[in-house]
DNA sequence: TATTGTTATACTCTATAACTATA
DNA sequence: TATAGTTATAGAGTATAACAATA
């Protein structure tokens, strides 16, 4: 192979990777009657309380689009937003227990999934795979 | 590494890496006033014409989503409908010359930006990552 | 004045169900 | 009757711009 036939089959191989996990969030998403943002702002809150502000640059949304996602989580239950006692322009948007439950049966079944898609694999390749990535997602952050 | 913890961590490398490809799809539609999915229609048309049925099934949607989507792929001038003289019923969705030319500047910056992301990696992992990915892909076919 | 969050508005994407026209 | 595609309707996600309340 040339160095340039590698290239390419390199970012039709990162698409079609890529593609694979959306549609595993995009299913477990709907068997749970959620959208796959509702499953990642979950998974989002379920290392703790954060403000709007917070939570919508960790989701690389606009504030108002943020606003939305919230208003439905809240209005089936698993979230609810909590005044700042300290900054009353603040709130902390929390997890309930039905959406903590969710959120954490959810993610395990995302990353069940995962596995089990990558199951058949040589343990040296999962090794590499991780380790590849991992350079990858350091050269993003760069 | 026990078992376990690889396969942990496989599950959150694959998340990573899926969404740099996603916010790599979503910049670079943006930057042509695109979207992701309009993008992604103009690649698969890129092959050639298609009737609407076999498009909604390449891009998994339902007939009557993909409707919407080539008509404002059509208002904008990208794609036309050409009815199919032998089943009066149906017809081919076909680039435009500046659809053509969009969805191939799209696709080439896609890749360029994909292989920057993997430029410092060793020519040794780029073609272990496109080997394993090739794995993973014929897994999810079966 | 700056920051936190919401509202108003407009658009895209998607699905389900019912429909039209053709085969 | 079956198939190709559209229409009607509803809801989710997103952005921009203008706004309110608090710091």
């Amino acid at each position: 192979m040339t160095a340039a036939v590698v290239q390419s089959q390199l970012a039709t191989a990162l698409v079609q990777l890529s593609h694979l996990v959306q549609q595993v969030f995009i299913d477990v998403a709907r068997e749970r009657d959620l959208t796959p943002q509702q499953i990642q702002t979950l998974c989002i809150l379920s290392a703790g309380p954060v403000g709007m502000g917070e939570l919508a640059r960790a989701l690389y949304l606009e504030k108002s689009s943020l606003t939305g996602l919230v208003d439905r989580l809240e209005r089936r239950g698993l979230v609810t937003r909590v005044r700042d006692a300290r900054d009353r322009r603040a709130c902390l948007v929390t997890l309930t227990d039905a959406g903590g439950a969710l959120g954490c049966d959810a993610h395990g079944e995302v990353s069940r999934r995962l596995e089990a898609l990558a199951d058949r694999l040589p343990d040296a390749d999962k090794k590499q795979l991780i380790s590849t990535v991992g350079l990858l997602a350091a050269e993003h952050e760069a």
